[in-house]
DNA sequence: TTATCGTCAAGAGCGGTGCTCTCGATTTTT
DNA sequence: AAAAATCGAGAGCACCGCTCTTGACGATAA
């Protein structure tokens, strides 16, 4: 069996764990620009070189947290819209809402190293980049699950003005990458998925990164109230 | 007069200048974690040390970067929008929309500064967060305008459901200090003026932390079409 | 005109960082 | 049991923000 080598492997992947968990905490009390892989040894009682023997760079290490973040993440979101009724699509919008909210609020920093500005000099791997797109598969499937069940307002035949020409075709190219998280949606409302997403996220970032401050002061209300007015744009009947 | 003293106090007003062009060069191209005083010093021929005399901290001269950051971006906006006739309320949206995607396009660092992630450890000082609200008294003062030449869809009494009870008077509140900013403006309209700033914001966020990445290709017509249905949930007429 | 006083650049130095290399010790494999 | 792989420890490099001291310069007052 794998059983003598794990008596190796085993430490190396407990000792791996315990540095990403010292560097998640101490991401959450310093942030990112903070987190020094020395602390995190020192923390360890180990020596700093150590550190390397798990962890090539601190970009490495970064990109760790990356994706348990993007995972935690998206873990959220699935579990909170998992709890709603299939056929309520308005309650999976608002739950999702709730979801990405609340664990944005809950790990602010976490947050802030995944959809925050992006880390000087740091470039995202590829790994990073499959992790990422949880949230969005959930709402995709949310749409194409309402759109389906014709829960969500048609398209108007020529509501929001027809974008002319050229640019129409680069807009349905796009509309058909996106419709792949989508099954069958029509462009139209493959937009308005991406404007509720882009308002919610919008909120969410003003909320975290402190924008509301001095402005609006009760949060919840006037999200609950947002993310009802987004469903409307987004056409979920009310 | 005050010309002998001007002798040394216009030098140092240029050295002071020239070391916020400097980093706000460095800025540019290294983003706000590697902002570093020696390097600007070393790239100024002065000493390190040197630099302390016109900047007491690091965060100091991050303080002078962001201020400049909230003008500039305010000025865009100002400038972007003014060119618009004033009936055109559509008009002036867009302008609004154009100016804050161009200018942040324009200046990624920058705009990350000022709207990402918090700098870890730098508590934005009371001079930082007057500045930041140039760009919203535009839309403010537009949302104000439109309302009140009537071209904006009046609330439709009960279209997003009412919130109920206790919450409704918290939301009543923070619409209040909101209408600071965009006078007679009834609070059903306050609030969709702020979900349609979030999904600004949002979208701008998104595409220049690089989410878009490998999904929207053609972020101009995209960006177009997303702000024109914003402007619906707006209640702007089409 | 001379003396004084404030301002400045420069240098050394402190404690911190990411990272590399070498060196023994220990564990795993042969 | 011998050989090979892995590991922690330590020293060291170049860099960082920041502080303190020193000596030179220039504006100002006697």
């Amino acid at each position: 069996m794998t059983a003598s080598r794990t008596a190796r492997e085993r430490v190396r992947a407990e000792l791996t764990r315990e540095i990403t968990d010292i560097a998640r905490r101490r991401l959450a009390t310093e942030g990112a620009g903070g987190l020094s892989l020395r602390a995190v040894a020192r923390e360890m009682g180990m020596v700093s070189s150590a550190i390397y023997r798990y962890f090539p760079s601190r970009d490495d290490l970064l990109t760790a947290l990356i994706i348990d973040g993007y995972n935690a993440l998206g873990e959220a979101v699935e579990t909170g819209e998992a709890e709603v009724a299939r056929d309520d699509h308005l309650g999976r919008w608002l739950a999702v809402c709730r979801a990405v909210r609340g664990w944005a609020l809950a790990h602010p920093h976490e947050f802030a190293l995944i959809y925050g500005s992006p880390v000087p000099g740091y470039q995202a791997p590829q790994a990073t980049i499959e992790a990422r797109v949880r949230d969005v598969v959930v709402l995709g499937r949310l749409v194409s699950d309402a759109w389906r069940a014709g829960a969500i307002r048609p398209p108007s035949g020529g509501a929001p003005q027809e974008s002319a020409g050229e640019s129409a075709g680069e807009l349905a190219g796009d509309a058909a990458t996106i419709r792949e998280l989508m099954p069958e949606v029509p462009d139209d409302v493959v937009w308005r998925a991406v404007t509720a997403w882009s308002t919610l996220y919008g909120w969410v970032t003003f909320e975290v990164f402190g924008q509301f401050d001095n402005t609006i002061e009760h949060r919840e209300p006037a999200f609950e109230h947002t993310m009802r007015l987004t469903a409307g744009t987004l056409g979920l009947a009310q």
